[in-house]
DNA sequence: CAATAAATTAATGTTTATCGTTAAATGCAT
DNA sequence: ATGCATTTAACGATAAACATTAATTTATTG
């Protein structure tokens, strides 16, 4: 069982950008910014995403990661 | 205005996975598969996702691509 | 440490849109 | 034309984003 994995926080930090100012650029509550910085989401609009991406200058593949577990597979 | 484009039908090609196999790997509807495919969703779950990632060996960054208009910027 | 600012969590309500299902339509072969 | 795969359409059910407000926790700074 694989997961995806948030990475807006990483996005962030290089780009030396606080919640509040995404918050503003993106159009997005700073509320709801922090649940998707935090991964505490499980879906995603692509209006949000490519907002974010315009705001970050990045690609969804930066913010979003699979990450497969094959940690002891059988 | 840029804009998140998807790419499964990309990946779907190189892996020479047809629709109705990915569906049943997925676990979900080939319906719901093909909207994808063909970009008519405007979000996304992660339980799916995950799913497509796991069936197709990829990562989110193969399937969502932000795409920037810099058309002609004034 | 005290005060302030920034970020997270919680709770509630609205709205958006996936996803399943069924059925019809299109496309693509043979 | 017949068959198979894909797409489109329409409907309902459910999931979950997102806004807002308020409270709480976590930096940050003097």
């Amino acid at each position: 069982m694989g997961k995806i994995i948030l990475r807006l926080d990483r996005v962030m930090a290089d780009r030396k950008m606080s919640l509040n100012e995404l918050s503003e650029k993106v159009g997005v509550s700073n509320v709801n910014l922090s649940k998707i910085k935090t991964g505490k989401i499980s879906a995603v609009r692509f209006s949000t995403l490519e907002a974010i991406c315009e705001a970050l200058k990045c690609q969804p593949g930066d913010i979003l990661e699979y990450s497969p577990d094959d940690t002891a597979a059988v």
